[in-house]
DNA sequence: TGAAAAGCCTGAAGTGGCTTCAGGGTCAAG
DNA sequence: CTTGACCCTGAAGCCACTTCAGGCTTTTCA
């Protein structure tokens, strides 16, 4: 199978699979006389393994790990479970911060109910009391 | 006031102002004689605005956009109220992804109690479970 | 007075997770 | 034999910064 088949196979852009093989994610290939890759079902297993590890917003790295612990089945799982409880963490703090966001933005959308002017608008208002008083503070 | 003032008032790095100056969001500063940069309280203002907007979640490119309409009294504020509307949007559906994700991570997190070796993991076995049956499809 | 320390300068490169581009080579069909 | 689909490589671009290398200016204080 070469790597538009894998591709399609896996909804994986072909360049995104040779960046996978050069950040050592994905086993190196054969290659055919015509130096074209030929992959394998480990391939799309792997790769499958990799997007999927992506869609819960682990980062490459992270994959790097989880691959890692896979690949020892002697090992323990530690390192795994840890983890998922900091991503957990992470998504938990990014939710809440999303929320007051939310607030925000709505609160300063409702500040200008029709379009007026630039001078009079409650938003760009808002926005200038807001740096003038630095009320940022991130 | 020179640049370290400006980054201690406002608790903006150093190299981030001078990065922003680069990407023409803040003013040319006055230098002195020798060649270190000189800021008014114009230029104070115009940072916490611009950080103020990026705790907001906008991009520099959005940003730009709201110091244009800023500073132009006369337009509408027809772009202002797209760009909210159009940032509320995008931060609910991130919410949204966000949620679903929570829900994954914790039934993920729930197959594994304790510690067990990585071969009987079920945080694994369900990783590569996931893996073999496609369930991804971000 | 002279040297150390604190502050500032520039341009370039690095970060993550890809995507895009330029400039080719390989292979099957007509 | 040529067209077009498919593949290759290495480099650069994206965002919003951060870091680094190497050097200049100003203040401090012994
Ligand atoms: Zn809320
Ligand atoms: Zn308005
Ligand atoms: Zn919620
Ligand atoms: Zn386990």
């Amino acid at each position: 199978m070469q790597i538009g088949e894998l591709a399609r196979s896996t909804g994986v852009k072909i360049e995104t699979i040779r960046y996978y093989e050069r950040e050592q994610l994905l086993p190196v290939p054969q290659r055919t006389d015509g130096n074209y890759r030929l992959y394998s079902p480990r391939h799309v297993e792997q790769l499958r393994f990799i997007r999927y590890c992506r869609s819960l917003d682990m980062s490459l790295e992270e994959v790097r790990l989880l691959i890692e612990a896979r690949d020892a089945p002697a090992g323990s799982c530690l390192t795994v479970n840890a983890l998922l409880d900091e991503k957990i963490a992470e998504v938990d703090a990014r939710v809440n911060e999303l929320h007051k966001l939310q607030d925000q933005l709505r609160q300063l959308r409702g500040l200008c109910q029709q379009p007026d002017e630039v001078k009079t608008c409650g938003i760009l208002m808002e926005l200038n009391r807001s740096a003038r008083i630095d009320k940022a503070q991130i």
